[in-house]
DNA sequence: GCCAACGTTGGC
DNA sequence: GCCAACGTTGGC
């Protein structure tokens, strides 16, 4: 079973926003950018497990683990000409923009901050977060692979 | 609110 | 196919 990483701004949809939909599913509409869509669309499968992170806030960090549970489907609001990220050269005949639903797990015990992730990295640079995609600089990728040993060193901080 | 980083667009 | 301009992301 594969990790994942997942940002999301907590103003537009955050972790108590997902616990609080029907069945605590939602589809991760939106996705606009061909790195995430592959990953999206190729490699998650049913069953994968997901930190879910707050950016774009006072404290960026994960909250909570969700998980994949339908894989890529296309992303109909691409189609949608009233919705927020309509892509007008997404044909539904060839949809260009994919989503999968998450489920609302549990929150994290307590948040863990993006400023204390870029420490352990920092003081440990042979460590598995040496080359975690969310610590390093510039880094703007909203969804990222997560290793197993990345995801037992961050649930080992709770 | 600033601004660095980076992806996308479009002229040539 | 290059690359400048522009828009967006997201930490701070």
């Amino acid at each position: 079973m594969a990790h994942w990483l997942m940002k999301s701004e907590p103003d537009a949809f955050g972790i108590d926003d997902l616990a609080a939909r029907p069945d605590q599913t939602e589809p991760w509409d939106g996705v606009r950018n061909y790195q995430a869509r592959n990953m999206m669309r190729d490699e998650m499968k049913a069953g994968d497990t997901v930190f879910f992170y707050h950016s774009n806030t006072k404290e960026p960090g994960i909250v909570g683990i969700a998980e994949v549970v339908r894989e890529a489907y296309p992303d109909h609001t691409a189609f949608d000409p009233n919705a927020k990220y309509y892509d007008p050269k997404s044909d539904p005949d060839n949809p260009r923009w994919y989503m999968v639903d998450l489920k609302y797990v549990r929150h994290t015990k307590r948040t863990i901050s993006l400023a204390e992730l870029k420490e352990i990295a920092a003081n440990d640079p042979d460590g598995p977060l040496a080359d975690f995609p969310l610590v390093r600089r510039g880094n703007r990728l909203s969804i990222m692979p997560v290793t197993d040993a990345q995801w037992a060193l961050i649930l080992g901080l709770e």
